[in-house]
DNA sequence: GATGTCAAGGCGTCCA
DNA sequence: TGGACGCCTTGACATC
């Protein structure tokens, strides 16, 4: 693009007429610097991937307004056509960092929910529409179906913790009650030795024994009388009948 | 300066 | 065999 015509687009956009770009050979790239009374910037050169980037920063340092869409679209038509870059990376040697404008990735987005993968024509069409390559279009949408993909295995991911989390209570509940249901049909061998605080009164024959609701109400030994006198042996609780010998 | 985001590079795999 | 794709990584930039 000739000079003049960077020129009249910035002026346009900033509507000021002291905005002019200045081809600026360099050693690595035909880099255009805008000139303006008190402000120097540098724009990327030809077709480089950094011009939007660079155009929002110009952006920035003129104060310009972020979403005035006039002053984006000019600015951006001086990178993408007066400053663009082939392929081949000629005119830029460091990698630059590319950021859509939000109306690129407001259309990109559109499109991902009508389809999340493109075939060549559309992908053609659509970059032509955003005024970017067919590659760039091609990246967008393969890193968003990974974005995608990534959130969807977070998901996954939160829901099997949950369930593990579930899975394991009902763990640990399903083990205390079978070690409970243990204990009722095999007492520990203590259970002979039973203190006196566990024995009761047999009610058919009222004397002193060892009571087996000890294992299945929750009777405590507070409750019951004192163990003392005759009998008391002979009205032991045992184990394997679950019931007091009278 | 640590961290997050995201466009892009590189490489392997699949398939017509 | 070349193109499309997925996955991982890199590097620039933004944000805190």
């Amino acid at each position: 693009m000739e000079q003049e015509e960077v020129g009249l687009a910035l002026g346009l956009s900033l509507g000021s007429g002291h905005h002019q770009l200045k081809e600026q050979p360099s050693p690595s790239s035909h880099s255009c610097t805008l000139l303006e009374p008190s402000l120097s910037l540098r724009l990327p050169a030809k077709d480089s991937p950094a011009a939007p980037v660079r155009i929002a920063a110009v952006k920035r340092e003129l104060r310009m307004e972020e979403d005035d869409e006039a002053a984006d679209r000019a600015l951006y038509s001086v990178a993408s056509s007066a400053l663009v870059a082939p392929d081949d990376d000629e005119g830029c040697n460091s990698r630059k960092k590319l950021r859509l404008t939000k109306e690129q990735s407001a259309l990109l987005e559109d499109r991902f929910k009508e389809h999340s993968t493109l075939n060549p024509k559309q992908k053609a069409a659509l970059a032509k529409q955003l005024n970017l390559r067919p590659r760039q279009v091609e990246v967008w949408f393969q890193n968003r179906r990974a974005r995608t993909k990534l959130k969807q295995t977070e998901v996954d991911c939160e829901l099997l913790k949950r369930c593990c989390e579930t899975l394991t209570e009902e763990n640990r509940r399903l083990h205390r009650e079978l070690q409970q249901l243990r204990s009722f049909n095999h007492p520990h061998p203590a259970a002979f030795f039973m203190p006196a605080a566990a024995l009761s009164i047999c009610p058919s024959c009222e004397r002193l024994t060892g009571a087996p609701a000890t294992t299945t109400t929750t009777t405590t030994g507070a409750d019951r009388p004192k163990a003392s006198g005759p009998g008391r042996a002979a009205h032991l609780f045992n184990p394997f009948t679950n019931s007091a010998a009278c």
